[in-house]
DNA sequence: AGGTGTATGTCGCAT
DNA sequence: ATGCGACGTACACCT
């Protein structure tokens, strides 16, 4: 990633035909070949860009950056600011629904948060009926199924009864017990979860969070 | 507009949930309280991002980007590789069309080019048919009137016929001929031009910002 | 403020 | 490649 502050004016001309007046922005040219031009402003939407596959020539007046389509950038130079380039690797990408996602990795961490002397057995637990989130044993040994949400409904503890049904066929599990985790349980969900003999456990998101970091402190 | 490449976490929660892992990457927080994060890659899209108004609650482990609707982005801060903030003011701003209106600048600059002796009298020149791109006199005094088009086709040169019949009607101005100048006039619009006794001129824009460069250059 | 249509939409997933 | 639908769509324009 190049990243460069400069005072230029800017044409493209492509899908369609537009005109920069000379102004300082930042240019943004990333590895994958795209570059994007800001103003300081307009939300994260560049002025203008190019996306990959680019050919970009760069003299030390002008930037022309074309691609195959016959689309064409000119950013013309008249001064440059500042021009720095940072090697960052491959980025691993969102994980959409990723409040579960961390508050999953949060509690494999530190089971004993859902219930003193818990332990993890394995996280992310493959059974032909879906995975579960968390399969751990409580201080006795007996065998608990953790479903996590982040806002706990009916269709979540429906969820996690039918893993429980599944696991308890398993002579090497058995007896399984539930615990339903999540951020916030709605009463109906509370009301089913007793129902079945699951327990419920509301998190404190920041409060795990402040444990995590806890713990990387001690490093 | 702040600049920082650091290594980070993010969270977002909002309009859905979401979790960037730790990574190298690139926040740009602009002057009008937006944030992006963007990976080296990607296109000119942001991984994630806030749109302004935003409050930022900014510590030195982390950054909490929050907006009146609801939505949050936390950012863990791991390591700073870079922290760089740039004064940049306004932006003109862009111009669609802008290589038309580009054109129309630069020959505004330098009529002579159409024609030898010709100078401006004034640019869009507004007319109850609306604007004529430029009105200029020739070496004979003769008024003329420019339009200006990127592609010139047919309907460009019969709205300048229009705009001629219209000035012809204005006894300080008549007579009044006219040039029709583009970067590629299809043979269809020359033709007609000829035929209503308008000139036709194709444009070089390269060699037109080339005599615009020298002209900046002499001062 | 709410509703509608455009966008260099972008992006992903189907054919 | 191409067509279709969703998007944290965003954004301008209109009522």
């Amino acid at each position: 990633m190049r990243i460069i502050v400069l005072q230029c004016s800017v044409s493209y001309e492509g899908r369609l035909e537009a005109y920069l007046p000379s102004a300082k922005r930042l240019i943004l040219s990333k590895s994958d070949g795209c570059v994007a031009i800001h103003a300081d402003g307009g939300a994260y939407k560049p002025l203008m860009w190019m996306n990959a596959p680019n050919r970009i020539t760069e003299s030390p007046e002008e930037w022309v950056v074309a691609n195959p389509k016959g689309e064409k950038l000119r950013i013309k130079i008249e001064e440059i600011f500042s021009d720095t380039s940072h090697e960052f690797g491959d980025d691993p990408g969102l994980t959409k629904d990723g409040v579960e996602a961390h508050l999953q990795e949060l509690l494999s961490e530190n089971p004993g948060s859902l219930e003193e002397g818990l332990t993890l057995s394995k996280r992310e637990y493959f059974t032909d009926i879906g995975p579960v989130d968390l399969l751990c044993r409580d201080a006795n040994g007996i065998a608990v199924a953790v479903e996590i949400k982040r806002k706990g409904g009916i269709d979540g503890v429906e969820q996690l009864a039918r893993y429980l049904e599944y696991l308890n066929k398993d002579p090497k599990l058995k007896p399984v017990r539930g615990i339903f985790a999540a951020q916030q349980i709605a009463p109906q969900a509370k009301t089913l979860a007793k129902d079945r003999e699951i327990e419920t456990v509301e998190i404190d998101y920041d409060e795990l969070r402040g444990l995590q970091s806890d713990t990387l402190r001690l490093f």
